[in-house]
DNA sequence: ATAGGGTAAGTGAGCGCTCACTACCAATAT
DNA sequence: ATATTGGTAGTGAGCGCTCACTTACCCTAT
């Protein structure tokens, strides 16, 4: 983030490098990125974005029309990379042999997995999903093909008898809402609550969707239909 | 939101209404909040809050001293609001006569409930949490001692041999992973992809909490120890 | 008459963005 | 070898504008 990790490539006395464009530009959409995850785009300003970088702010519009074609161009590059791509034939191969454990576990690692190799990647979304950017859209494009999938895949190991009865679309909700809020909440918090290993967070998780809290030979109240709720009025 | 909205409470015809200090206040805390729910801290302006209010800009600094107290006392009066409080006494006792069913409802519906009453307060608390603001606390205040709560219980449960082992915090996370991340994702796709009634949702996901997707009499794979994920690299 | 609710015309700071300009380097001409 | 030239990367003063906030004044009910 500071000039100084720009500079300083061998020789560190010289005040900077004289960049070609393209490297500039890939380094301005680096520099950028970081911020307006950090700052959101309106607290962000061109010239934090130069100083980052080490030049004069005339700069960033040799290159970028506007602030916010700078901003589109950082949130076009996150988008095209986010596809459900090669990882969908994994999962249709694992839902053909019906290896429910290692679907969700796929499933709910993968999503771990992403977050921890990109944590930019998550405030930006939200960032962009708050603010009226057109952006927002990616975090719908994202999980929808994945819920689909899923719901389609619950639906029919229900009518195998391998799954209760249960809305589909709240089991494929469930399971991409474990991880998800887990991460979230480490930013929106700041703090890991939980604390452990990440393969044994997403294991954890998996067990927990697939065989739920109860123990099958446990209480006497199991079974029994759960009931709607009364109305309770008053906060949290 | 618009000037209108506000006039015309019963007399159309007068340009406007002079409020006391204190009606003024809490009217411009009222409107401030939508605002700032909606844009953000820094997207909202006092003269778009003025503009609402249907007063002139000067009239917010009559009554506070800053844009940044006018939010903090926003924000302090919600907080205030969302202490567990009495309904603390509702879990205790749902905890004491070991009604899972009934405690996880209990807990699944409150966080449903609760923001679908006040839409607003969602959106303004991850507004401060990706800010800079200090608010963004709150949003920590507002689940760490439910965490402690299902925490304890839970650990109790297993040593009854009621419910299956596995990591207390896991699973206290996931219930409130489960009705929050619905909530949130509404706000961030601005779509609900589920659309059931909401005490359908808060049964259908208590259900999937204490049973799992899995069949007692299901496949056999169930019961297996659930491994360690291999890692994979790759994006969704 | 006077205090308090309200107005409207400011003010300076900081924003995105522009533009005339310089620094640098390599190819070419002398 | 040296001077000329052309193109590209980068500069920095500053413009127009909007922002939060101030100041001086007005209106009206008591």
């Amino acid at each position: 983030m500071s000039i100084r990790e720009i500079r300083s490539k061998g020789d560190s006395r010289m005040p900077e490098k004289r960049l070609t464009a393209a490297e500039r530009r890939s380094q301005l959409l680096r520099i950028a990125k970081g911020l307006f995850a950090e700052c959101g785009f309106v607290s962000t300003t061109t010239k934090a974005i130069a100083e980052a970088a080490g030049v004069s702010e005339g700069v960033i519009f040799k290159h970028f029309s506007s602030k916010s074609e700078l901003y589109a161009n950082i949130l076009d590059n996150k988008a095209k990379e986010i596809g459900i791509g090669r990882w969908r034939i994994e999962l249709d191969k694992l839902a053909e042999c019906e290896n429910d454990e290692s679907l969700v576990l796929s499933v709910v690692h993968t999503i771990l997995e992403t977050n921890r190799q990109d944590p930019q990647f998550q405030k930006l979304t939200l960032q962009a999903a708050l603010s009226e950017h057109p952006m927002h859209k990616v975090t719908g494009q994202r999980f929808s093909p994945l819920y689909r999938f899923l719901c389609r895949y619950i639906k029919k190991r229900q009518k195998q008898g391998a799954f209760r009865k249960c809305d589909p679309r709240l089991a494929a909700h469930a399971i991409i809402s474990l991880p998800s809020y887990y991460d979230l909440s480490k930013i929106l918090l700041g703090v890991d609550l939980i604390q452990l290993p990440e393969d044994r967070i997403a294991s954890g998780l998996t067990q927990l969707i697939l065989e739920g809290l109860w123990e099958p030979a446990g209480s006497p109240q199991k079974r029994q239909k759960i009931s709607r709720p009364k109305i309770r009025k008053g906060k949290l």
